[in-house]
DNA sequence: CATGAATGAGAATTCATTCAT
DNA sequence: AATGAATGAATTCTCATTCAT
């Protein structure tokens, strides 16, 4: 589960302050440049260390962009069930998890653009870890969903193509976020796509519970 | 209007033919490495020529990039308005505007991702021109989609935001294509994008001739 | 007044030692085969060192050649004021700094020679620099010519021009060395031209000088 | 004696004139831009040919190089000769010899300029050929001079030596032309070196020779 | 004869990575 | 543990030279 990156730093405290160090800097500089245009003399300069440093907590290059993107996997996984935790119904429950998952994008523009930008910078191996993160992060949207169908609230052809929808919804907000930005809020955009995808999918009794939802 | 790439050799025909050579094995290049990882030996090699000929016909490797962005575009310049010539019903001409968008996006996987990989790797100069070809194109949905507006037909609070809408989803097709081509057609996702996006905007009276053209 | 190179390594001593190793590389090579016909790589193999090196110490090759030019200068900076320092007489001031002048072109026969041949090789930039750093360099010669003629023991229509071919006889030792070395020696150079230059240009009051010198 | 350069083309008129055109190309750009600065294209443009014609009339870069130094010293041995001749008096002779040599050097600054630059382009066999012309060269100075020696005129301990003063002198003019352009006329320039030559070089019986010109 | 497109060897330069201190 | 100087493989780009037309 947990993916293991080599360090020649024994204590784990020390790997995991100095990782986040060095991650934080190349999501600043991969953002700018992208991954191949940052070298990691700029990496270390914008972090505050030498570039000898990052290859005692690191093994190449390419781990610290797999480490840039399992810190964002982290945050999704993190943050979004700590959002829903306590929700019982499952429709609210839904809509929260979205907004969450929105909100992670938001608060995460530059890793989530990094994500489709480099993906490709990742050599087979490493990539394989990165979709199967990216799989297990689309369940915080699709299991919500999935209770919604069960609940025969949202009636639904095929999950998983729903949640890619809502997915690239989300990820829009960071994709186009320099045309949104100056156009709509954050709320404004999450909850246009909600609306837009809760308008063809809600069965006859799931806008009951919407509107009763509404109401109160 | 024409972008003017700088080429050592004089006809023109030439330079067409011999750029469309190396833009098409940058493509398959790019696409499949990225723009970092591929060398210009290698597209060289795909397309069949010297790494030297490149450099006649091309003033650098971003160049090369920007052929790859300048041969998308101009499809869809020409294929869209191909496809939507004739038609004079408003509803009728915007969604044969959608379609003809993401038939070409179908078309034109390799290039729409490396659109959206590789849009860092161009310097200014170049990513403006880029960038105001993106606005040219999107027009080619926004005015049927405006058209419709003044008919009576959609409703919409903001057609610029719209239009972002409709082409994230087409993009869609090509960003996650590995797990949608396994999944549902070409056209049932362009027809679920389609009706997603009228279920929540269609006025009375556009429903109304939905509908009679759905008979019809 | 001191021309500042750059280079990626802080350490001042480093930098100079590093440098005055690529600096007599370069001259030896530059020497051999000219400029442009020497490769960075010869250069490191010559100094010892690895390509790389090079660029950490001097921003291009054209750098390496600036180089070359300001170490020349340099030694004429030293050693002609050392060597007629203490001395009051105009007239042994002046022939003690020609001599200085041509004995510093003939320990440095090698930059001399390139200095001649690759004056184009520099860019405006960097050739200014070059050109002003000749000019002061006239003066060591100039400045003691003037303070004969002040002092009324030479007669000289124009000291510049009267500078110039003292130094055109300087360098001649550098420029026809191959001619010139198996056929006299430095020093009868030396006393040749300064003889030829006085015989022409010393006044009577200069003779008489010069004569009670000579008996001294 | 009459160097061979290989060429395709059999016409040696035709032959002679276009590698006429293509010297009086390469001087234009040799000296403004230093041989390994100008590419084969620019010579051929500055020319009105193609790259491709130049070639059939010469082997490769160099013996177009080596035509600029064999068309200069052609001029040498065609201008010299034809301005002394006639002249029986060996001091006129010398003097006339003298001021040939530097009026070549003032109608060909570029070609002298480019031979200080560029000798060592020349790779050992045509570098050779190059030094044998220029020994011949100086017999057009070194012989009127030793003229004058046999008739009693000039003393001089080693002929040689004297007459690369004489060429450095002259050469000068060249080398510092930028410099003497604008203080000294060519002929000024040329009569103080004659002068300051013979300051120190004429016997009595060669003053009392200059004395009687000089009225005559 | 002349052209100019094509070639490909070769050069400058960068930068991930190592390692002595 | 951290540093940063040194390395050298790899890449872009140039240009002398060739050759089909």
């Amino acid at each position: 589960m947990s993916i293991e990156i080599e360090s020649q730093i024994e204590n784990p405290d020390r790997v995991e302050w100095r990782r986040e160090q060095v991650v934080n800097a190349a999501v600043e500089r991969f953002a700018q440049n992208g991954y191949h245009a940052t070298t990691i003399k700029e990496i270390a300069e914008t972090a505050g260390v030498s570039p000898g440093l990052i290859y005692t907590y690191v093994k190449d290059k390419e781990d610290v962009l797999l480490l840039v993107f399992l810190a964002a996997f982290r945050r999704y996984q993190t943050e979004i069930p700590q959002k829903i935790a306590g929700i019982s119904d499952p429709l609210q429950k839904f809509r929260a998890a979205f907004r969450a998952y929105c909100e992670c994008v938001g608060s995460n523009l530059d890793s989530t653009l990094i994500a489709y930008q480099e993906s490709k910078s990742l050599k087979p191996g490493r990539r394989k870890i990165v979709q199967d993160l990216e799989i297990k992060t689309n369940a915080l949207i699709s299991e919500p969903l999935q209770d919604c169908i069960k609940a025969g609230y949202i009636a639904c052809a095929n999950v998983d193509l729903a949640t890619f929808h809502l997915i690239l919804h989300a990820h829009g907000w960071a994709l186009k976020n320099w045309f949104f930005r100056e156009r709509i809020s954050l709320n404004g955009y999450i909850e246009e796509g909600l609306s837009r995808f809760l308008n063809s999918s809600l069965t006859p009794s799931g806008w009951e519970r919407w509107r009763a939802e509404a109401k109160g």
